[in-house]
DNA sequence: TCAATAGTGTCTGTAAGACAATATACC
DNA sequence: GGTATATTGTCTTACAGACACTATTGA
């Protein structure tokens, strides 16, 4: 590796800041309102700061932070995308993460909420981030406790089961789920009760605060 | 996004290169011959050309032909590192990729093959995005054809087992490994007997270039 | 015929899916 | 008690793991 002769790329982070709504998963987008691309919907994003950001990780929670007004559950890196022509302005890097949000966070936001089933057209290759990001988060609610991140802090069963089905897009057994997920000692039990016209459910919380792996995926089929 | 006021950070691209010996993964190394870290042990890689790569994954398969003189069979992004302490010339961004090698490809090669469950002191942080990319390999051995990737283009059903099982470092049973790889029809039998002073075993190729994913994974227990 | 490895058949325990039965709240 | 949901129990089936058995080669 010798001394650097060549012009840096640029270099900017963007985040697929996601939410579930009744019809599955849903993107933040907001309009650019600067060249290029002015007026086009695009990912929350923007450049790394060298002298305030510790990481691109960083990095992506002060735009949430400024741009949305929220500190993020989950952030998780997704994938780095590059090439001269994404951006007009020459040859460019973006490192892209993935955050989940509950349903009450996002309502509270000012950004644009679109479904991802059906993506409008976006700046750069922000569509192309944004598949990448659904494709990564369905595929991780197999096997991990991600759909736990876009609910609430506590949560019953029934809630959590019914956040696993939309993102694999199938139904799942209740007796089976509820076997699956107690016996990987991913939850806890609080004291609290559901309350309601009927009898109440058993109010849960995330054991840990990070991502949980399960021994036993669901079946993607 | 406004227009970039701050400086752009240092890019480069790094790639851990593994290869399957007896004891486990290896990964090729090699000596720094410039500052910072000159003498050190490293991955190799280097700037991107942003005159001739499409892409960053370009740039990594042309540090591969030059430093090691090897076409990849199988390359992926692992991850993004950043910050402004990992490289002392400044804030600096590294894209990282992972690649597979046969063994006969890795003997072919200029470069040093360190056993990675005990890796020297490393330039950079290169040290963690090896142990990165280890995990990630390991992880992905459990539900993946990523073994096969380690193998020649050709191999027999034993051969691709004690990859599994050095990957996965626990023994599976011959019968049980046999009929799971076989209904997941990632293998095509290939006309070829594998010889020998005893019975001969068939001898299979995968069936796509590409990297498939299992149904029912391994557990990684 | 023996040694060594490849490939197949069978049994068993476990767990998932289906579904019925019971529990608990508010009305 | 009625209704709606939560929770538990039971049955069946599928399959992984264990392991024994058969097959095929060269020596």
């Amino acid at each position: 590796m010798t001394e650097n002769a060549y012009p840096r790329p640029i270099c900017t982070i963007d985040v697929v800041l996601l939410t579930l709504g009744e019809d599955g998963l849903e993107v933040a987008l907001m309009r650019r309102d600067a060249e290029p691309h002015a007026g086009a919907w695009s990912l929350p994003g923007g450049f790394v700061h060298a002298d305030a950001d510790r990481d691109c990780a960083d990095a992506a929670r002060r735009v949430l932070q400024a741009k949305a007004g929220i500190a993020i559950s989950w952030l998780e890196q997704l994938a780095t995308f590059s090439g001269p022509d994404r951006d007009p302005r020459g040859w460019s890097i973006s490192v892209a993460y993935v955050a989940l949000v509950p349903r009450e966070t996002a309502d509270g936001t000012p950004l644009a909420w679109h479904r991802c089933d059906s993506l409008p057209e976006m700046a750069f290759d922000h569509a192309r981030i944004a598949r990448t990001a659904v494709e990564r988060v369905r595929a991780k609610a197999s096997y991990s406790s991600l759909p736990a991140f876009l609910l609430p802090p506590t949560f019953t069963l029934a809630q959590l089961q019914a956040a696993y089905e939309r993102l694999l897009g199938r139904p799942l057994d209740r007796a089976s789920f509820r076997r699956r997920i107690l016996e990987q000692d991913v939850l806890q039990a609080t004291d609290a009760k559901a309350g309601g016209a009927h009898r109440p459910a058993q109010i849960y919380r995330m054991r840990e605060k990070d991502l949980a792996f399960l021994d036993r995926p669901f079946c993607p089929a």
